[in-house]
DNA sequence: CTTGACAAACCGTCCAGACGGTATGTTTAT
DNA sequence: ATAAACATACCGTCTGGACGGTTTGTCAAG
């Protein structure tokens, strides 16, 4: 009964609604459209609702940054435990995950976003955050100059596809991925 | 005569300081400090008078990227000129280049506003063509898997600097330049 | 060498709109 | 009943930019 679905009001659903959209906000039109009024609109929400869920816009984006974070840490977890191989698991992950933004269907969400979310210094710091806690964690087995490279043209690619700007045929990207991929275990 | 350096009014020069201003507003304090009343008067310029000079503020961000661009493109024939090698030859000075910014003085105009500057569509897509020009310009020389890799690999050492998320020390950054050097003549 | 006409460079002010945020009401779920 | 989940209305501030005026440079005619 308690998660019977009620059909009136779904707070999550908005609230996730509201993130939604100010990802394809920033992606369509630039952070500069990622207003209060045009997320809540957009999201058929009051700019008063929206205000409910995040108190105010740097929550909001925050939240956004949470949101991301989250799924790529997740993303990386699942690729990880798919490896048997200790050495450079975790850039192997890194690497696969990476390529793999392109094709997602949720991969929209992040894009022009994530380039807006690190314009803004606030969260630029966060992002050095994690990336220190990560790399801590997989001293031992990623920190080789060839897994640090490999995850440095990873992050290329990445940016490369945020800004669709380089168009690497399919057969081209395998290539790379599999010299990468070899470069994670010398 | 017609040059002679007429003490009163410089155009030439109060250009170039908002520029410079612009670029400084934004790596220190985000892209949206970078309002027309802050860089006029940082510049020590009212705001008519930056108006006179940019007739918007589109036109500022414009004449912001072109001068960056400029700048990048001159480092690299710069770099390219100096090399002996054919092969690979732009992919070398790609890598050089993108290197060196985290070093350089006048890095500092770089880094953020790039970020900032990419953050904007109108500016991503105008990226987008300096990116298709320049590579198919040098197709034949630069368009092998393996340069592709070592160019993904400068954008993303690149990005880590723009980020100072990675703090890669000097003897590992040498490595890594020297590696994906080789790679651009394999 | 003046002088006057004209243009470029620059200033100071004002305004309409947008934006973030508050305060307060109204509906819905428990 | 009570609190969460919204909606409506409104305010203060900031921003882009328009506008009219003022100073400075240029140049040619007298």
């Amino acid at each position: 009964m308690t998660n019977a679905p009620s059909r009136k009001k779904q707070p999550q659903r908005v609230r996730r609604q509201l993130l939604e959209v100010a990802a394809r906000l920033s992606l369509e039109q630039g952070i500069a459209a990622v207003t209060l009024d045009a997320v809540s609109q957009a999201a058929g929400v009051s700019k008063g609702g929206l205000l409910h869920h995040f108190p105010n816009k740097l929550a909001l984006l925050d939240a956004l940054f949470d949101d991301l974070v989250a799924r790529f840490d997740s993303a990386l977890d699942e690729a990880m435990a798919g490896d048997g191989v200790e050495k450079g698991r975790f850039t192997r992950a890194y690497l696969g995950v990476c390529f793999a933004l392109d094709a997602e269907a949720e991969a929209q969400g992040w894009q022009m976003l994530t380039i807006a979310l690190l314009a803004e210094p606030h969260l630029k710091a966060r992002w050095r955050e994690w990336v220190a806690r990560r790399t801590a964690e997989f001293a031992a087995t990623d920190s080789s100059p060839n897994c640090l490279l490999a995850r440095f043209a990873a992050d290329g690619v990445w940016l490369s596809d945020l800004m669709r700007s380089h168009d690497i045929d399919a057969s081209t990207r395998a290539i790379l991925l599999q010299k990468l991929n070899a470069l994670s275990l010398e």
